[in-house]
DNA sequence: CATATTTATGAAAACATTTGCAAAACTATT
DNA sequence: AATAGTTTTGCAAATGTTTTCATAAATATG
């Protein structure tokens, strides 16, 4: 069936074996509606026939959208990404785009150059992960003129619309929730925050909100390590070793919390009673753990579909004002890890 | 600087700034040790000053290279998954290739209408997930000639050279190693296997490895469980409240054996005293989690990276003999999940 | 049945590149 | 300074499509 030669089916090799031209054969595809039903009967059998696949890379040197677009994220190592990644994926796979992926590690130089790769391939839009990001990457996408939506985070006057959560938001309400527990001896622990806007909007906050309570982390309970929940687990058993410990530890998101609650426990210490344990993110799994882990909602689905309906919005109707930032709101998820403070 | 009107800049745009013809600045990109350092300055700061990006689509129709791959994956959901693909992705990217990366959500028919669309975009090579794929989607590979490997899962006569770990092993260590600690009531859980050759061959084996010690799993004790910490939990802590327990649980899979640990744990039952959990695959976290969980280790970076190499391989030497497939061998990580039956 | 409309199709130009070939510009050699 | 040899460059054809415009075929109108 799908044999003919060696040579890969070209769009004149379906006109011959439907004896048409190659241009009917191109409204067949592009304007089936123009044909007449023989015809259009005549080169369905002979598409079938030749095993003819359309090549988009001919399509887009006329102008022709590419159908795809450009995805930047830091890394699908953390699962959160990968769940914002792939509501993102399924939202514009609905519209026929297909997604270029690719990853910088946090690394701003290597973003630049995967945003020009992506240009390259000319992606119809593309996504970028976060607000910050390097001026000359935001002056690419200005020359290039192209649909851009920055996702994940949230902030009114954001270069680009952005959609995502409000991290200042999260940071605060966790803070908040903590404080209205009683709890005044609170440890706090953030990944590094080298190049991520993300972490840095989220301590910073949580900080401040603290101190406008009269609260303040002393140096040795202020922890920054990795992303993982074997670095959190040993810093947080070597915390808990000491006699003077904390009531309460904020962490910045919820692998370090998931990491803590390991800790306490391999510490013999219950959580709640003993010390309250806090995340942010509400990742998968942490509404299984045992104790359930109290933390901020940041719905990573909702935001990769809206991003997702934001940009082939943009993409769809170019020109026209682009579609605005969306807050999707997160939200303080109460469980079994936090607890007032026990006298 | 990058302002130039409106129009995108285009080769013709840089030649008439750097005052060369079209060529010139084609070989300027594709072959500069061809000319003059004089000229090659001159275009590069015309480069520079119209903001000139090169446009693969037009190079591809030249049937040059894309320098993307195609990788077609279940889901990013799983974590595991998202690992493969950051590992691929890094690995193929040393190489100048960008990925096109879509999910079927193990819909067969889903994944050859994505295959097409690869194949639409001239995609240089592609990978698949697992070994079982529709007919269809192997034909239009081959009808194609265009390299492909299939990942993540191996076996000696795979239709396409084939990169991971074999699965039939990873079950046999994890009953064997079962087996070894003495028990004899044993209880299985397992993901729905619909289209998913990994989770039933990994089923079938550790069934037929525990038959052959003369172990059979009751019925009730035979669990199809969705891949989730909650739905495992809740079915454990079900299971564990009948005073006929079994002394060991294997998991399909690392997220169902943490959903029975925290089971386990909901039901104040000790592990492994009380009952030994076990999973498969090695997950982030496994080994930091109370108790640290006795699996098999499925090596997904690695699987990843070599999968990214052999691919990259195969589009570089086209025509040669194809890679051929590697495993990457399951082994057996001994935590503390896992312990003899107590008497 | 001839003419006017409408519908369906083809020819050729356009798109942004690369590349084979030939001409032009240099260098080296005498 | 003329010639031969080499390096550098430009012209034009080719790549696989889409699209505009013109023409041919089919249908409707009188």
């Amino acid at each position: 069936m799908t044999d003919k030669k060696h040579k890969k089916a070209d769009i004149i090799t379906v006109a011959q074996a439907a004896r048409v031209s190659a241009s009917t054969v191109s409204r067949y595809f592009n304007h089936p509606e123009l044909l007449k039903p023989a015809t259009r009967k005549r080169i369905d059998s002979a598409v079938r026939r030749t095993g003819y696949i359309r090549n988009r890379a001919a399509q887009t040197i006329h102008g022709i959208r590419s159908g795809t677009i450009g995805v930047l994220i830091p890394t699908l190592d953390h699962a959160i990404f990968a769940e914002v990644v792939q509501a993102f994926s399924d939202s514009v796979a609905e519209d026929g785009f297909t997604i270029l992926l690719a990853s910088h590690g946090y690394d701003l130089q290597r973003e630049y150059a995967i945003l020009r790769k992506f240009l390259e391939h000319r992606v119809d839009g593309v996504v970028l992960t976060g607000l910050d990001h390097d001026e000359a990457v935001f002056q690419l996408i200005d020359s290039q003129k192209i649909p851009c939506v920055l996702m994940w985070n949230y902030a009114a006057g954001s270069r680009y619309p952005s959609i995502g959560a409000d991290n200042e938001m999260a940071g605060r309400l966790i803070a908040e929730h903590v404080l209205s527990l009683g709890h005044r001896d609170i440890a706090c622990m953030f990944p590094p925050t080298g190049g991520n806007d993300r972490a840095m909007a989220r301590r910073d906050i949580v900080l401040s909100t603290l101190k406008k309570a009269g609260v303040t982390v002393p140096d040795p309970w202020m922890f920054e390590t990795v992303y993982s929940i074997s670095a959190s687990k040993r810093d947080v058993t070597e915390l808990l070793t000491h006699d003077h410990r904390p009531t309460a530890l904020i962490c910045g998101n919820d692998i370090l919390a998931t990491g803590a609650l390991y800790g306490a426990a391999a510490r013999g210490l219950d959580v709640p009673s003993d010390i309250t344990v806090v995340g942010i993110g509400d990742f998968k799994g942490s509404s299984d753990i045992e104790p359930a882990l109290t933390t901020v909602r940041l719905p990573a689905r909702r935001i990769g579909r809206e991003a997702g309906k934001a940009l082939v919005t943009g993409i769809i109707s170019a020109g026209e004002d682009p579609a605005g930032s969306l807050h999707c709101a997160p939200e303080i998820i109460r469980r079994q890890s936090s607890g007032p403070v026990s006298q």
